[in-house]
DNA sequence: AAAATATTCAACTTTTTGGTTAAACTAAAA
DNA sequence: TTTTAGTTTAACCAAAAAGTTGAATATTTT
C-alpha cells in the first residue's frame, strides 16, 4: 500500500494544479451549481467541464447530488484542509525567505566574482 | 497573456502533486543539500531525481548553487505561500464543512429512501 | 594523463492529462 | 409519444509527465 493520505494529498494538489479547476472551486464556493452553469460560461465543451467535475469529484473536491435529469454540485473543502496543513509547517520558511534570498544573492555574487579567475578556493 | 501569477500558482501545485517531490521539499526543509545526497536514499535513477529537480527549479521552490561539480540546492518557499494565500480564503469552508456534510449525508439518505419505489423502470 | 565523481542531456517508452466530437441515456415537457 | 434538456460515455488525439538507460560533459583526485 502506499499510504491513503498521500494518495489523498496528491489528488488534491493535482486536482489544484488546473487554472479550470481552480475556477471551479471558486464559482462552487459561491454555492451549489449545476454542471450546465459552470459549463455555460467557460468556452469549452459540455464533455470537457465535466470531466473536470469528475477530476475534482475523485479528489473529494465535490459532492454530486442528482435530482432528475440535473445534476447538482456542492463544493466540499475537506481536501482543501489537507493540502493547507500540508503546506503549514513552511510558513516559518517563507517568512525568513526574504532574507535567505538576499543572503543567496549575496553569495552568487562572490561566486561570480571569484568565477572568472577562479583559481581555487 | 494568461495572466502570470496563475501559471505561477499552477507551476507550485503542479509540482506538489507528486510524491516524489513533496518528499525533496521536505528534504532541503533540513538544509541545504546535494542533489546526489537527496539521490541516494530513494531509488530512483540519478537522472530520475534530476528530472524532479529541475521541475522544482522551474517552479522557483529551491535554489541551484554550483560550486565545482556537485550541485547544491536551496529550498526557496515563497512558491509554498503562493499556495497557502491561494486556499486561505477557503478556510470558512472547511470549517463548517463537517456540518455541511452532515447535511448532504442526510439529504442523500431521503434521496435513497425515495428510489427504490420510483414510479417506472 | 587517467580514473573517478557529480551531474546533465538525449533518446526512448509508457501512462496520464486535457481536450475534442459524436453517440447514448435519462428525465421532463409538449 | 416525440422532442428537448442535462449529462455521461466512448473513441480518439496531441501533448506532457514520469521514468528508464546510456552517452556526454566537466571537475577533482590519483
Amino acid at each position: 500500500m502506499v499510504e491513503q493520505s498521500e494518495q489523498h494529498i496528491t489528488q488534491a494538489f493535482a486536482a489544484l494544479a488546473d487554472p479550470t479547476r481552480r475556477g471551479l472551486i471558486e464559482e462552487l464556493s459561491h454555492g451549489e451549481c449545476r454542471i450546465s452553469d459552470l459549463a455555460a460560461q467557460r468556452r469549452m465543451s459540455f464533455a470537457g467541464v465535466s470531466k473536470h467535475v469528475k477530476v475534482l469529484e475523485k479528489a473529494g473536491l465535490l459532492t454530486r447530488r442528482i435530482e432528475g435529469r440535473t445534476h447538482f454540485l456542492t463544493l466540499n473543502a475537506v481536501p482543501l484542509r489537507d493540502a493547507f496543513d500540508w503546506l503549514q509547517p513552511y510558513r516559518d520558511f517563507w517568512q525568513g525567505s526574504f532574507d535567505r534570498l538576499d543572503a543567496l544573492l549575496k553569495e552568487e555574487a562572490r561566486q561570480d566574482s571569484l568565477k572568472p579567475q577562479s583559481s581555487k578556493e
